[in-house]
DNA sequence: GTTGATTCTCACGTTACGTGATGTTTTATG
DNA sequence: CATAAAACATCACGTAACGTGAGAATCAAC
């Protein structure tokens, strides 16, 4: 009852592909015998270890992995799984977090206004950072208070990033006016108060916290140009509210 | 104010490597400029572009998708987006259940018995293949009844598969012996009773469904030989419990 | 001028095969 | 038995996004 099988018959058992038998046969996983012509043979051992390899392949190991994996018979797996499934949650954990990401850049382009893209991947990076921004803010929050800033509801958090997308387009646009303008000045207060709904602290507290020298590579929606024309514009605010400032706090 | 970064410095700046930039260079994404020298000098044009591109990559799209985006000032963004968030639920889904395999072979390896490597397989294949299944038991099956089936709670489920494995392991190791000793018919009988508890029907009924041919590559885990002296155990099996059976069911 | 740091261009390695190109063996048919 | 058609064999290159040297050229500093 031992039959062997041609490779063609083969893969029509069991579903994989000639090359893939070629290449099992290569990298010495799977060999079969071999007729003095040089055809190769399979018979029911091989099925079986074929279907060793396919549902360990399928559970997420590397072919490297399940030539030892095959080999040893001493099957120490179980640590092997474990790791693997360590493995499989990181992976999942990634892929959650990108989901997150795409849910909020549907969120912005969702609207009928276009957001300048400078102003979206600034967004995004926001949002795919977050661990790192979380641990920059401990640095000058206190930790429930960073704590709740990440526990607000989903939709919330849409809300905030489609007004601070808008904020800045908006901002874009007046750039080069007077910054001391009526329009300019409205998005100003505009800006602090997302400031501070956001973080849930008074303007002067905000700009009064010691920030950390760190190059942690946060980048900004604007060019020089609107950079120096922002720091115009807040300066004017910040006076009128009577609010004191250092010198250089805008780089 | 427009400063032009070495590529050493750029790469500071950034965080990515030297090899990126000049594999990025390589395939038109991001190009620098040039010195009369050959050397590479970036800009804060370039730095915005390459933020583009890694947040792009990390929101799971290939170079050649984000080669078009950043090309093509006229994002449809949105598609893309959709279509990459469809590509991630799926690429979580399936991740999900080698997560549940993993849980599956975890629950089979943790017994101090051992389990045979071929055993092992055969119900790791029969868990990862359960879409499969659920389709196959529904030719012979009522809906329901499938449903049932797989609603069962986790718990109950890694019960029978430990269960199932058990039951396998003794049976190999009987194999040989007397098909009708006591021993043999014993583990007929809890092979019967298991069937009987996980698809819900009598035994009578199991045997006289009309099973469909399909090619659907079911791995069984035993021997040729093995298979044969099952084939006579259940056939004394069922002899006594006085149940009629067609020839040739036993492939 | 000489060293040391920086940067350049090949060019191969990675994973698990897909996809031809081209040559040989087996099988089927007249 | 001759010949055509399948089946099967072995190269060998392509994939995605770089990592990792090797060896040569350029730059900054002393």
């Amino acid at each position: 009852m031992a039959e062997k099988y041609s490779i063609g018959t083969f893969v029509k058992l069991t579903g994989v592909t000639i090359r893939t038998l070629h290449y099992y046969d290569e990298i010495s996983i799977l060999k079969p015998e071999l007729s003095s012509s040089g055809r190769r043979y399979y018979g029911d051992d091989h099925f079986i270890i074929l279907q060793k390899i396919v549902t360990l392949k399928f559970l997420g190991f590397s072919l490297e992995n399940i030539k030892d994996l095959i080999k040893i018979e001493n099957w120490n797996l179980k640590e092997s799984l474990i790791f693997q499934k360590k493995a499989m949650l990181e992976k999942r954990a990634q892929i959650d977090h990108i989901i997150k990401g795409l849910d909020s850049a549907l969120n912005l382009v969702d609207e009928d206004q276009p957001v300048d893209s400078t102003i979206f991947i600034s967004i995004i990076n926001g949002i795919l950072l977050e661990d790192d921004h979380k641990e920059w803010l401990e640095n000058v929050l206190s930790k429930e208070k960073v704590q709740a800033l990440f526990d607000i509801p989903q939709e919330e958090q849409f809300e905030l990033e489609k007004r601070w997308a808008l904020l800045l387009t908006e901002l874009k646009n007046v750039c080069g006016s007077d910054p001391n303008g009526e329009e300019s000045q409205l998005l100003m207060k505009e800006m602090f108060t997302l400031f501070t709904e956001i973080v849930g602290v008074e303007t002067s507290a905000i700009l009064q916290m010691n920030v950390p020298e760190d190059p942690s590579h946060v980048p900004l929606p604007f060019t020089m140009e609107e950079q120096e024309w922002l720091g115009k514009a807040m300066k004017f605010y910040l006076e009128k509210e009577g609010i004191e400032i250092d010198e250089g706090d805008l780089s």
